[in-house]
DNA sequence: TCGACGATGACCT
DNA sequence: GGTCATCGTCGAA
């Protein structure tokens, strides 16, 4: 069986290893009381204060990344090229500013709702490769930014599964944060065929 | 105000 | 491999 992560899993100092433990989790929403979710198979951390690949960096509050601020255990929801939204997963202490964004889950729960809303004939590997994908699998929208991850619309529940391998690689699409582009801070489940590129 | 630019994805060749 | 849709954000003016 599974159960939910409580806050104090979110409040944790270390984001790489909170990215790196969250694999193999479910992330559920219920939406409209329309309930999906999926294995989360690949993450990555952001920390504001080290990470120039980080919204928050160098511990930059406006408007957007406040959220990011808050005590973990809520999430960032943003716009990304005016049209995909990525959701991440606010972690660590108030003023503290790090987030794990979830690049890919491998549906388990409500997969006829999830097909329709990727508006494909049946399930398949490219349905949540990607993290523009999972939020349109699972219905989550920009105003579920800040949305508590200890409520009921949006949640992880733990799992018993710990027999994968996990791959620790760089990130994606952080070409433009120079030196720290090369942090390994990318981690996937070896050979699950619901990962990204 | 204004303009450059994305933590991407779908579709094309 | 390449192109491009599409719009909020942020820093410059």
């Amino acid at each position: 069986m599974t159960r939910r992560l409580k806050r104090e899993y979110y409040l944790g100092d270390n984001v790489v290893s909170i990215a790196r433990s969250l694999l193999g989790k479910i992330l559920i929403t219920n939406i409209n009381g329309v309930i999906t979710g999926g294995k989360i198979v690949e993450t990555e951390a952001y920390s504001g204060l080290v990470d120039k690949a980080s919204h928050a960096w160098p511990n930059k509050k406006t408007a957007r990344t406040k959220v990011m601020f808050e005590p973990g255990g809520i999430a960032y929801v943003y716009l990304c090229y005016g049209i995909h939204k990525l959701f991440n997963i606010v972690t660590n202490k108030k003023g503290k500013p790090d987030a794990v964004l979830v690049r890919a889950i491998e549906p388990t729960l409500g997969i006829e709702h999830i097909i329709r809303r990727r508006m494909a004939k049946k399930l398949s590997k490219q349905l949540s490769s990607g993290p523009g994908k999972v939020s349109a699998c699972l219905g989550i929208e920009i105003d579920h930014n800040q949305e508590s991850l200890t409520g009921g619309k949006i949640w992880i529940e733990d799992s018993k599964e710990s027999d994968h391998t996990i791959v620790e690689t760089t990130r994606i699409g952080v070409d433009y944060a120079a030196e720290d582009a090369l942090l390994p801070w990318r981690f996937y489940i070896k050979d699950n065929s619901y990962v990204s590129r």
